[in-house]
DNA sequence: TGTACATCAGTGAACGCGCGTTCACTGATGTAC
DNA sequence: TGTACATCAGTGAACGCGCGTTCACTGATGTAC
């Protein structure tokens, strides 16, 4: 019931936006009134935390297995266009009056990021300041590698947000051209 | 009025996010019967074309007069970061029930996009379909600088839309100096 | 200067809608003797 | 096997809230003679 109740709101949220998770509505698709969802959850931001800590569990598993940088790249990207509601729940702008301060939503986060941590490359180019606070953010990582990382994230991330919201397509641009061509050129350390 | 009316409501939505653009709330705080802005604006989404509007016209004219590559991308980033809640108007996840197909609004975009690629470097590597694509989209544009032009955009938005949803500052970084790692990568080719 | 009129910004009521959440409750199910 | 009871998923009404939009209207202002 829990599951199915999740399944519904990631429905929902796939076709009205970010705003569309409204416990009503998926109540009245599971065929149940409203008041019947909080025999399982407790309000409509436990609920949206959990949506966001799957989420952040399930790109984990997606890109934990996918071999080295490039087939990361790949699989981070795969994941975010086949369903772009719940890549905009990790990363894209804050719902109103959520606050996204749960620990477990904290823990699952670093473990997406750990994974990309394991594969990239390492940067020369980290030093003064920066290096000093890469190094306090990831104490146990080279802060060349924990740049590379950031960096790399950074830069698939641009890809895959201006993707998923149809800013390449608009411009007649085959995004999975675009992405392989930045991907060899951050490979090549350009 | 109507710049009274267009700049409460850009104040909502920085307050209250993207999907606070409430049309009867604006003219509450304008001490005013919300009706009234009826008079002003046909509908909410007119109001939010606007806006949108105004954003890339704004954002168009705080980068066209920076000067070289890195005077612009510090131009970009320093608008964004000093009003997110406009940023994500223009580039963030669709509005729900907005459809953004407007005529001056696609004007409007491909304006910010002539003063970027005006100032972008020329990249070697744009060749097959890619080169074909670039050449549709931009027809008086060698395919090269288009292609530098996209892809700097991609890393600009990348970090810059990381930052402004605290991503960044969550793990102690300072924005400030990935931004400036990035770019100066980007200048040299890297 | 005074009167008749037109303009039009703004009003208040209403429509129909949806929201999260609480509350006391029904009624089916399963358990214990 | 039959009866008494406890559990608990789900109900329906209600609270107070906000939304976009329409409609007929008031009432002040400005204009024309």
């Amino acid at each position: 019931m829990r599951q199915e109740v999740k399944d519904l709101a990631l429905r929902q949220l796939a076709e009205g936006g970010a705003t569309a998770l409204s416990i009503n509505a998926v109540a009245k698709e599971l065929g149940v009134s409203g008041p019947a969802l909080y025999r399982y959850f407790p309000s409509r931001d436990a609920l949206l935390t959990e949506l966001i800590i799957d989420a952040y569990r399930d790109l984990t598993a997606a890109i934990a297995g996918a071999g080295d940088f490039s087939g990361l790249a790949a699989a981070y990207r795969a994941w975010a266009v086949a369903q772009p509601h719940r890549y905009r729940l990790l990363f894209g702008a804050p719902l109103p009056g959520y606050d996204a301060h749960d620990v477990q939503l904290v823990a699952a986060a670093q473990g997406a990021m750990a994974v990309l941590l394991a594969v990239a490359a390492d940067s020369p180019d980290a030093d003064g300041a920066l290096k000093v606070q890469l190094e306090g953010w990831q104490p146990g990582v080279p802060p060349g590698r924990a740049l590379a990382g950031v960096s790399a994230w950074t830069r698939m991330h641009g890809l895959v947000s201006l993707e998923i919201e149809g800013n390449y397509a608009s411009m007649g641009i085959d995004p999975d051209l675009l992405f392989r061509y930045e991907i060899d050129r951050l490979n090549s350390g350009r």
